[in-house]
DNA sequence: CCTTGTCTATCTATCGATAGATATGCATCG
DNA sequence: CGATGCATATCTATCGATAGATAGACAAGG
């Protein structure tokens, strides 16, 4: 029978949400597959193995970010208004659920993670900070790459780690007021 | 059999290096019991349950930190010299086999963990913050309370999250550029 | 003799993964 | 047109491994 929904999409969407939740390892099949209407077996079908399921949710995760990082330049060649935006993507996560950005949460299970997993842990750190190096660019016309990247490294760190600590005291003020904080010391433009 | 050691401590030095490593959800009874050479039902006896073997952690954790901290003030009242010895701590565990913070790492798993340890986050946080706002304090006496609190909220999490990333990308490079960075900011004394 | 600490043995629950049956839809061929 | 055959997608049932936890025996020391 097949249905109309495409639960391979589903069960991705599920995953994602799970995963940002609670992390890679308490991510089950048998409890995605109570949330999308099958059996666990049907998601092997999709997805062989775990490592399968967390590398396809992995990349994709990194793409579409990519994707919206690439429209908001796009739109605006403000460093501060694109660095607003930024923000507000990782601060959604915090206010929807308590989530986090899934190369946080995956960077503190990197013990536990198939080699597959951990190269879009890579790529995404790596896609985080070329964006923001070229935000800064557009302020800073003159200055090295080698400082510019560095800066970019600072701002992307300092930010998944206000929203790991505000996620871990479940108090959203420490996420705003670290940022804001940031601002004010020039880290951030 | 009365072992000479003392197998409570011994469990309890071996959690904690299996947590800063793996996490708290993949802390298991066998392994813990096989590294220290007791079974795991032994490991039961002296921690009932995985939360009370948790907690018990979490709270030395933040209790030999926070003693750590007090000794550091004693020793010094140049903010400079504390902070550089702060952010070592937090470099050492890096470099000592990719571990991470007690407090971050937790902080990550946080849906899948006991209320009692929950509060130990919380706890260990504080502890922090409050230190380096008196460390603050040294450099910048006439600051209100509520602006270098925030610094100092800014500068914990930075570090946690410096130190979350390099470990997610297997490059220590990553924190000590990252901190270099909040340092010429002046995010940092 | 009672407390302390460890053991053996076992329980229940859940994990990821697999085998094999089944139903549907689409395409090719007579 | 209609029958055949393969691909898709789901199911039931089960596997071996491992998780945390418990009961009860046993040994040693005070």
């Amino acid at each position: 029978m097949k249905t109309t929904p495409d639960m391979r999409e589903a069960v991705m969407t599920a995953a994602k949400a799970a995963v940002q939740a609670r992390g890679y390892n308490a991510l089950s099949f048998r409890e995605l597959a109570k949330e999308v209407g099958i059996k666990s077996a049907s998601v092997h079908y999709h997805f062989p193995t775990k490592g399968d399921l967390g590398a396809a949710l992995a990349r994709r995760y990194t793409q579409d970010g990519a994707t919206y990082l690439e429209e908001l330049l796009a739109q605006s060649d403000s460093p501060g208004w694109c660095m607003d935006r930024y923000i507000e993507i990782f601060r959604s996560a915090l206010a929807n659920d308590n989530r986090m950005c899934l190369c946080g949460i995956m960077s503190a299970e990197l013990d536990n993670l198939p080699p597959e997993v951990r190269i879009e842990v890579d790529k995404f750190a790596g896609v985080n900070v070329a964006w923001i190096e070229r935000v800064l660019r557009l302020a800073k016309p003159d200055v090295s790459e080698a400082a510019l990247k560095k800066q970019a490294m600072a701002i992307f760190v300092a930010i998944e780690g206000a929203q790991l600590i505000s996620r871990g005291c479940r108090d959203i003020a420490i996420y705003d007021q670290s940022v804001q904080a940031y601002r004010e010391a020039g880290l951030i433009p």
